[in-house]
DNA sequence: GATGCGTTCATACGTATGATTGAAACAAGC
DNA sequence: GCTTGTTTCAATCATACGTATGAACGCATC
């Protein structure tokens, strides 16, 4: 074989998880197709679900520490003044797309993957997955504040909310619709670019007009 | 019992598949809960998968249905000229958050099965899925063009894909971030108008110029 | 060439799964 | 009160699952 079977078998649980499903998917059938023995899989990683979080660490951590890095450089370039909003969102969004050409087919296995992983396995480990998420949505958060000082801090969470999910929906159906309508294809550069335009113009969307009812005493 | 087998069945298996997953969640949990013998799935639905479609069938159903009701009432009103686009975008994203009301608890379950049904079962079942959407799609997808003449058409599929997904993510993973900070909770009324507006902003984002190339992708 | 160590292997364990069966319980019509 | 059709039940089926075990292998180092 060409490589470890450690990677062999992170890079075809990477993309069956992507495909069915982490429930869906047996250890057998990774390991079949990796060419491997099943008892693998419990030798390099102790447990199927151990494997999941390598499998998101392994591309998960570039992914964000870019993110973060592309956010220093942004909002260095700002100095003291507001950065722009459509710079902070593109340091937000860039990196899982730029990935996808750096990494070839096999990241875009990923990018199914991380898209569903919202959706699947239990409440603790979507806790896991968000704490490992919560610096990153936290320097964010503050930026985008910054940008957008006229949105209060709920507004803004639901914003995020909304752009996360454009996100993430694009990265699990992008590729599905992309093979079928030959119309909408596209560059995943070009795909990150209305992306882009699509949420900077959500997110300066004008404040909800303040609905009478406001019983939010709260704040 | 109060209800039907086949209905207190429908019920808790709605609940499961939207809090575990549809592969994660087993037949015996589910009569289990349901108080019911674990041949009654098969008897009354047939199989595991065809009580996941019986289960989808029975929310989705009238939710496209009041869709297209409502995009009727928009065009009517519009005439022969262009929909206002927040009246369209309304009368997609208004029917699921609406029944949220209607059906209570209950179908707050059933939202997050959808945002999860995206993400999860086999190719074929999505394709499944999709069909009993396509002619929403459509219609929107129609309407959507006639009040943003200037987008083409595969900048529309792209935006319109945007808006599934901030729907879907926001149905999936609101209710989470609601219980849990207290400062973003709001009435489903109120994220409805805050999704609307972020998709009308988003929707009639300017049309991407016609950048050459421009691999200078990452800084 | 023996030793030690990381890796891979065939195989088995116990459990859980979705599905099926045939009998029992039930309700309704006559 | 028997009949008929529907629904529920306990029990069982074959199969698949994640995990564990201990022996074999590859290959350095001595």
């Amino acid at each position: 074989m060409a490589i470890d079977t450690r990677d062999r078998i992170l890079d075809v649980a990477e993309r069956m998880f992507g495909e069915r499903g982490f429930a869906a998917t047996s250890l057998r059938e990774i390991t079949a197709e990796a060419g491997a023995n099943v008892a693998s899989v419990n030798y390099h990683f102790g447990s199927k679900e151990a494997l999941l979080t390598e499998v998101l660490e392994r591309r998960l951590k570039p992914i964000n520490a870019r993110r973060l890095q592309l956010l220093d450089g942004v909002e260095a370039a700002a100095g003291s003044g507001p950065p722009p909003l459509d710079a902070v969102i593109r340091a937000f969004l860039a990196p899982p797309f730029h990935m996808q050409r750096v990494w070839g087919e096999q990241g875009q296995g990923f990018l199914r993957l991380v898209g569903r992983i919202h959706a699947e396995t239990n409440e603790e480990f979507r806790a896991t997955f968000v704490k490992q998420f919560n610096v990153v949505l936290q320097r964010f958060t503050t930026a985008l504040h910054r940008a957008l000082p006229q949105l209060d801090e709920s507004d803004l969470s639901w914003r995020m909310l909304f752009m996360v999910g454009s996100m993430a929906f694009t990265m699990s159906w992008g590729p599905t619709l992309v093979s079928r309508e030959s119309g909408a294809a596209r560059d995943p550069e070009e795909v990150l670019e209305s992306l882009v335009l699509y949420a900077a113009a959500g997110m300066a969307a004008p404040v909800p007009v303040g609905v009478p009812v406001l019983a939010t005493a709260g704040r």
